[in-house]
RNA sequence: GGCCUUGUGGUCAAGCGGUUAAGACGGAGCCCUCUCAAGGCUCAAUCCCGGGUUCGAUUCCCGGCAAGGUCACCA
């Protein structure tokens, strides 16, 4: 058979480049030795949750601490999964957790490798589909879903493996009448690998961060170009890989099963196999059993006001447990200076754990100053805020001032009050009266409640430093039937009311609506002695 | 079902033939204390099962079992 003449009957194209152009266009990069060249390649579908943040971290990481380059292709080989907009949402949300790229769609700069959209790079996968169908490493195929399908019901009947080989591979051998005879007809065809690798042969490969994997060689006659000439992700992935001369593709350990496809690509278009290094993907407890999460996009974290940093810094000590002992040592330091190792990554799959991320959250987010608290939170309320957020935040000095408070600055001790923007505006919510909506629940009777509340706002004094203020709660508390001091309290508990304890929640239910706040006269101090007096009276008449 | 991967406390995990089997989150308790938070201290809790190999297996081998992934003209 004219094996040229098929492939310029299949792919006519008269202005496809030569395999040397291609070589020659995109040279093997220079960079200093140990550099990785690591990319991701998301479909445009513009859906990113963490697992994703969490690939993406790991190729970043790998590429920055070696020096070497990340970038971002953009797999729009199936038209059915584009969604406008996609591309620039997840550059967005990269950038947002303090991922960036190099090189790659949309972003400026370098784009020597260029183009980063699949769909753009046709006529190089069509060359390369070309050479090797007249090489004859691949033929055109004219079965249609149906016969596949059908194929496919004997082959399950039959408890063979399933699939387009051996004798299943019905087009791999046909002759050249029935070929042309089929193009005559017009029947639409994909173009197929003529696999020469055989499954009864093993390897063992070594995934960079699985470890040794035993890998069957493929048999499969995989579409490498399907019928609208559009590559499938196997081929492209294959060229463009080799073209954008990556070093390390990590990817999800969905592929791990498609690697001898990609090995026996590679072979045939004659490149040099990348390494691989193949993640567990990050789960979630669904019914009581570990599974993928899809929904855990990254979009709600922002909603919720997660702080970015603190999300990495979580997603840091699942991809290298040893992160966490590191950045303990290493106070102040950026994640970014951690001595990343892809070989570390686990090699199971781990659960998400919120728990986790929220303690690492409080901790990330009590290390800031207050007007970098307020910086953050202002942010969040300009965007995912109430108008009274907003109204509110418009008070800079007396936001600072209140979480200058709440973080406990000063102090040797910070508090880690707040774990994500959300929480921390709702917290603050009871200094500003028009959010400030209390349902007391006092544990005391009204002529106790109101006693010491009127005891207490009787004597107090705005000028007062804490121990004064704090003398005279004491004082209105033993007017009020309360023990003044603990240890009288425990001498005889039923000669009282109840402790000091007990008469400072009175006063902190009607100041906050809360038997729980920081400091009680610190807050009436910012509050002011009038907002503090008519919320003290404001109380009384509740009861 | 075939193939591949994984299997250490509730969770994330160190460990790589001999350890009292780290640490962190979470849980319980105590201390501190005007409450909360923070902090300090203490405690409970783990090597999937069965065979080997070995003086000795969490660690090596072989079988189970369980979980996850994958078997497309989707990536």
């Amino acid at each position: 058979m004219d094996l040229k003449k098929l492939a310029s009957r299949l792919i006519p194209d008269d202005d496809l480049p030569s395999l040397e152009e291609c070589e020659k266009a995109y040279p093997p990069r220079v960079l200093k030795e140990g550099a990785e060249v690591t990319r991701l390649a998301p479909s445009p579908t513009g859906f990113i949750h963490l697992g994703n943040l969490y690939s993406a971290l790991a190729d970043e990481r790998a590429a920055h601490t070696t020096g070497g380059i990340f970038y971002l292709r953009i797999e729009d080989t199936d038209e059915k999964r584009k969604v406008d907009g996609a591309v620039e949402s997840v550059i967005r949300s990269l950038r947002y957790f303090g991922i960036n790229f190099d090189e790659g769609a949309e972003i400026d700069g370098e784009n020597a490798y260029g183009p980063y959209y699949q769909r753009r790079r046709a006529k190089i996968y069509r060359a390369f589909a070309k050479d090797l169908i007249e090489r004859g490493l691949a033929y055109p195929c004219f079965s249609t879903e149906e016969e596949l399908d059908e194929i496919r019901r004997v082959q399950t009947e039959k408890k063979e493996i399933t699939g387009y080989y051996g004798k299943y591979a019905v087009w791999r051998d046909r002759s050249e009448e029935e070929i042309y005879a089929a193009l005559e007809a017009g029947k639409p065809f994909v173009v197929r690998l003529r696999s020469q690798g055989d499954v009864n042969v093993k390897h063992t490969f070594r995934d960079a961060i699985k470890g040794s994997i035993t890998v069957t060689e493929n048999d499969q006659d995989v579409v490498i170009l399907k019928s609208d000439g559009i590559p499938t992700y196997h081929f492209a992935h294959a060229i463009d890989d080799h073209f954008m001369r990556t070093t390390l593709v990590i990817r999800g350990e969905e592929w791990l099963s498609s690697l001898p496809i990609h090995i026996e690509l590679f072979k045939v278009l004659g490149f040099a196999l990348p390494r691989y290094g193949h993640t567990c993907s990050l789960m979630k407890v669904d019914g009581g059993t570990k599974r993928k999460d899809p929904e855990l996009s990254l979009d709600f974290y922002r909603a919720a006001g997660y702080y970015p940093a603190a999300v990495i810094k979580y997603l840091m000590t699942i991809l290298n447990s040893n992160f966490e002992e590191w950045a303990a040592k290493n106070q102040g330091e950026d994640y970014t200076a951690f001595p990343f190792s892809v070989s570390k990554m686990g090699k199971s799959g781990a659960l998400f754990d919120l728990d986790k991320l929220n303690d690492v959250s409080r901790d990330e987010l009590s290390k800031l100053s207050p007007e970098g608290m307020y910086g953050f939170l202002n942010g969040w309320v300009a965007e995912f805020g109430t108008d009274a957020d907003r109204a509110h935040f418009k008070d800079r000095d007396y936001i600072i001032k209140i979480l200058a408070l709440i973080m406990g600055a000063g102090q040797k001790k910070r508090r880690k009050d707040i774990e994500r923007a959300e929480q921390g505006v709702r917290l603050i919510d009871y200094f500003f009266d028009d959010a400030f909506s209390p349902e007391y629940s006092f544990r005391f009777d009204g002529k106790t409640v109101n006693d010491m509340l009127k005891n207490f706002a009787d004597s107090y004094d705005e000028n007062d430093d804490n121990s004064a203020w704090f003398a005279k709660l004491k004082a209105a508390a033993a007017a009020a039937g309360f023990a003044a001091e603990n240890a009288e309290y425990k001498a005889d508990p039923s000669a009282f009311k109840g402790n000091v304890s007990d008469a400072a929640e009175i006063v902190r239910m009607a100041v906050t609506g809360s038997p729980n706040s920081p400091d009680l006269c610190t807050i009436m101090g910012i509050l002011g002695r009038e907002r503090s007096l008519a919320r003290l009276s404001a109380a009384m008449r509740a009861e």
